[in-house]
DNA sequence: AATTATTTTTAGACAAAACTAAAAATTATA
DNA sequence: TATAATTTTTAGTTTTGTCTAAAAATAATT
C-alpha cells in the first residue's frame, strides 16, 4: 500500500464515520486539497483492490477490509502522537504533522511494541480513541461543552478541532484534558458561555464551546 | 528532498567514506540494486541541486552540502536504531529495515528531542558512530579482531557486516558489544582463530573475525 | 418537464523515478 | 596503437499520482 492510498483510506474513514454514510468525490477532494479527477482515479484503484465500495456517481464507502486498514493507520497516527507528547515532550499542538509522516511506517511489530511501551493508551493527546491491535475502538461517553446546562460540571476529555490555533488558545486559557469545567451561564444573544476553570471565571464563544468535549460529572 | 534522493545521498556517503574517493555509477547501482541508467539520471538531478560533484564518466563525490545532508540521514537512521533496541526491546538484527523507513521522517525538532530522550548516544546498536546535530562524528579507535596478535585482549565495539545472519550468529556464540575477547591463536592453514569469550574457548573463521571490531585493552 | 447548474468522470498531458536497448566514452588487451 | 571489453550515458517507455479541459451524469430550478 502506497502513502497516497493510505491517505485516501484514512480520509474516507474520517468522512464516513463523521456522517455515517457514503462520501462524495468532491468531499474527499476538498478534505485532501486535491482535484476531483484525481480522487476518481484513486477510487477506481482502491475499488480494484477491494478496499472501497465504489459505483460511478454514487459516492464511496469502505469495505470491511478497507475499514480495518484505515483503522490501523489511525491507530499508528494516534500512538505516535502519544509517544511524541508523553515521551518526547512535544505539546499537543505540534504533533499532528509529524504523526502524519510516522503513520506510514510499515511494521506491525513496531507499532505493537510501541503500544506496549506507552502502556497501551486508549486515547491520543486530543482525546481521540486509539483502535487496538484488532481494530476495536472503545468510545467514551462525551458531549460538547456547548450542550451543557447551567451549573453542570464537566471534565474536558477531548477536542473536536485539533488545529494548532485552537489548541494554543486552550493552552492560553489553561484548559487541558482533565480540566474540570463548571458551566455557569449562556448568553442568549450570541450563545457565548460563562464558565469556571481552575477557579477562574471566563467567557468563551459558542465556537469554542462547540469544539470542546466534556464528560459529565 | 525525496526519499529516493535521500537514499542516493546516503549510499554515496557510505561508498565514499569507505574508500575515501570518487564513486562510480556502477558501484552505486550495485549497492542500491538498481540500473546504471537510473543512477545517471539521479546524479544529474543531485548535481543540479548542488549536492554532488558530478562530471560525466568521472564518478561522483558529495559537496559539503550533500555530505551534511547525508550525515543527517545517517544520524536519524542510527538514533532510531538506538530507540528501537533500547526503548522498544528489538534485537540488533531486526532494526535495520525499520530504521530505513524512519530515517526519512522530516522534523529536525523530532530528531533532536529523540536524541535527548536517548541520552545523546554516540554509537548505534552495531557500534557505528552517530553524527551529532552539527554533523560531527566522534570516531572511536578500533580494529578488526582478525588483526590482533596472540594473547591480546579486545573489547567488542562494533560489527562491519550488519546483516541479520551475521548478527544472529554472534548472538548464538554469545558475542555482543562489550564482550571481552581473548585472542588465543591463529591457524595458518585457513586463518581461523581460536578465541576465548565469556570464559569459553571457541573457534571462529577468518570471515567472522574480519567483521568484528574490537578495542585493545 | 425542460433547462440550468453542479458534480463526477473521461481523455489526454506531465513530472518523478524507474526500466530497456542502443550509442558513446573510457579502459583494458592483444 | 588498434581493437575488444567494459562502463556510462542517452533516448525512448512505463508506472504512479497528479493536473486541465471537456464530456457525461446527476441535481436543482424555473
Amino acid at each position: 500500500m502506497t502513502f497516497s492510498e493510505e491517505n485516501y483510506l484514512k480520509t474516507i474513514y474520517h468522512l464516513t464515520t463523521a456522517s455515517d454514510s457514503e462520501v462524495s468525490t468532491n468531499a474527499i477532494a476538498e478534505k485532501m486539497e486535491t482535484k476531483a479527477s484525481s480522487v476518481t482515479d484513486m477510487l477506481k484503484k482502491l475499488a480494484d483492490k477491494g478496499l472501497v465500495n465504489y459505483k460511478k456517481y454514487q459516492g464511496v464507502s469502505l469495505t470491511e477490509e478497507g475499514k480495518l486498514a484505515a483503522k490501523m493507520i489511525v491507530r499508528k497516527h494516534r500512538l505516535w502522537e502519544v509517544f511524541l507528547v508523553e515521551k518526547l515532550g512535544f505539546s499537543w499542538d505540534e504533533v499532528h504533522d509529524i504523526a502524519e509522516q510516522l503513520e506510514h511506517i510499515k511494521s506491525e511489530k513496531l507499532i505493537n511494541k510501541l503500544d506496549d511501551f506507552l502502556d497501551n493508551p486508549t486515547e491520543d493527546p486530543h482525546g481521540d480513541p486509539i483502535p487496538d491491535r484488532e481494530g476495536r475502538i472503545v468510545k467514551i461517553e462525551k458531549q460538547l461543552l456547548s450542550e451543557l446546562s447551567e451549573n453542570q460540571f464537566g471534565i474536558c476529555v477531548g477536542v473536536k478541532d485539533t488545529s494548532s490555533e485552537f489548541l494554543k488558545y486552550l493552552d492560553k486559557q489553561e484548559i487541558a484534558l482533565g480540566s474540570k469545567i463548571e458551566f455557569l451561564s449562556k448568553e442568549s444573544f450570541d450563545l457565548s458561555l460563562r464558565i469556571k476553570v481552575n477557579g477562574k471565571e471566563l467567557t468563551i464563544s459558542n465556537k469554542i464551546a462547540s469544539n470542546l468535549f466534556v464528560k459529565l460529572v
